[in-house]
DNA sequence: CGCGAGCTTGACGTTGTTCAACTAGAGTGG
DNA sequence: CCACTCTAGTTGAACAACGTCAAGCTCGCG
């Protein structure tokens, strides 16, 4: 069951996005009468592929997954607390080309998509860095495209580890909250061959592997595997 | 050797982007004064993966391709006249993700980059139909994961088909201008499959094939194959 | 007339998926 | 506390998908 309660303190909130305060104290607590606090459980769907936008969503805590639906799911990527989930829809054509579920239980704020337009059309400085976020998601993007369309099965596992250290955890040491079955949808492979590859890599010493705890050992060798494909 | 000349009339330029005119024409003229007109020959580089942008690239006449490069090239998309190439290099992080080079004789208009960017910010209007169509351009980019990430060869040259019937030329018949090794690079498989692909879908009289003249024959079939992948 | 680039086809080897079987651990009900 | 079941993870073997190699073909151009 999700709990649901109306913002009550967005200028003071400690989760709210770090471009925030480029907005006058009177637009954020406009903002804030806009805005309700959404809790979801961990593998709670949190917005559907081809249902429409009606809501600026912004992930205040927890961390959630985008992925492709379809025979076999594809995992786009994955975010962390702090970033809007939705924003290219949001300022694109309305209709979600992922759907998103919670990787862990987060909280999700839910802001009036028409009145989050107008407020930052209004404010072009926090426009500008809603542009620059979109830009620096869409070049996110073309980097996914060179890594499955152009790399061998080693490269992509490869990726995944490099994804989940740099980017996700930021550690060479992780727990990981994904399955084998993700970390294939992810590299767009079967889980068969994404366990196959992890043991591979275990084995040659380039990483350590136990259940879901992760340790890369030696990360040159990985990005090398990672350059070459 | 390319033709390099001073934009002289942007205000009324039949080429101009559909959304200037939500510029002042006195901004239409300081951006007039920081750009350029260049003229490509067909197959000449526009700009080059890895390198910095220093300005708004504007695709006034022709039409371009983008790509990746690396022992393969991947052709991400192709982009007709109107439009802007880089959006979303200008507001990410300044490099370039990816190449672009003419596909046909055209003509690109440069404008300095931090300019345009100032100019943006102080007009939201504008700013913000730039954000719609970086964002459009993102999702068009989850469609290419997509194709690329879940479908065999025959789902791709399907996709590959489409594109090129409804996006860009959009008629049933057109003339290609992409050779078949370019036709592989968008759809990330060997000029060879490419090829096997093209006659069998024409020997099923799906299409109709002479050379570079394609002539789409039953779209709704084409449209299951590149569904069912 | 000869050359080279783009195109085409078949044979073959590699890469990756699918199927099937098995293991370990976590939860459930008697 | 012990069967029972369910899910995640693992491994091997058969099979399909795809790329590579090699050869030949066509057409435009010098």
């Amino acid at each position: 069951m999700k709990k649901i309660s109306l913002s009550n303190n967005c200028v003071a909130c400690p989760y709210r996005w770090k471009y925030l305060n480029l907005l006058q104290d009177e637009d954020i607590k406009a903002i804030q009468g806009n805005c309700l606090n959404i809790n979801f459980k961990k593998g709670e769907t949190i917005c559907k592929q081809g249902t429409n936008v009606t809501h600026a969503l912004y992930l205040a805590k927890g961390m959630v997954k985008l992925y492709l639906e379809g025979k076999k799911s594809l995992i786009l990527k994955v975010i962390k607390q702090g970033q809007y989930i939705d924003l290219q829809t949001l300022f694109g054509d309305f209709v979600y080309r992922y759907s998103v579920s919670a990787a862990e239980d987060s909280m999700v704020c839910m802001i009036n998509a028409d009145f989050f337009l107008k407020t930052a059309k209004g404010n072009p400085d926090f426009l500008f860095e809603l542009t620059n976020t979109i830009s620096t998601s869409t070049n996110y993007v073309y980097k996914k495209i060179n890594d499955l369309g152009r790399k061998q099965l080693r490269g992509r596992i490869a990726d995944a580890l490099l994804y989940f250290s740099e980017e996700i955890y930021e550690s060479e040491t992780f727990d990981l909250n994904f399955t084998r079955k993700e970390i294939a949808e992810l590299s767009a492979m079967s889980t068969e061959n994404a366990v196959r590859l992890l043991t591979e890599l275990k084995k040659e010493g380039i990483i350590s592997v136990e259940g879901r705890h992760f340790k890369v050992l030696q990360i040159d060798l990985l990005r090398k595997i990672s350059e070459i494909g």
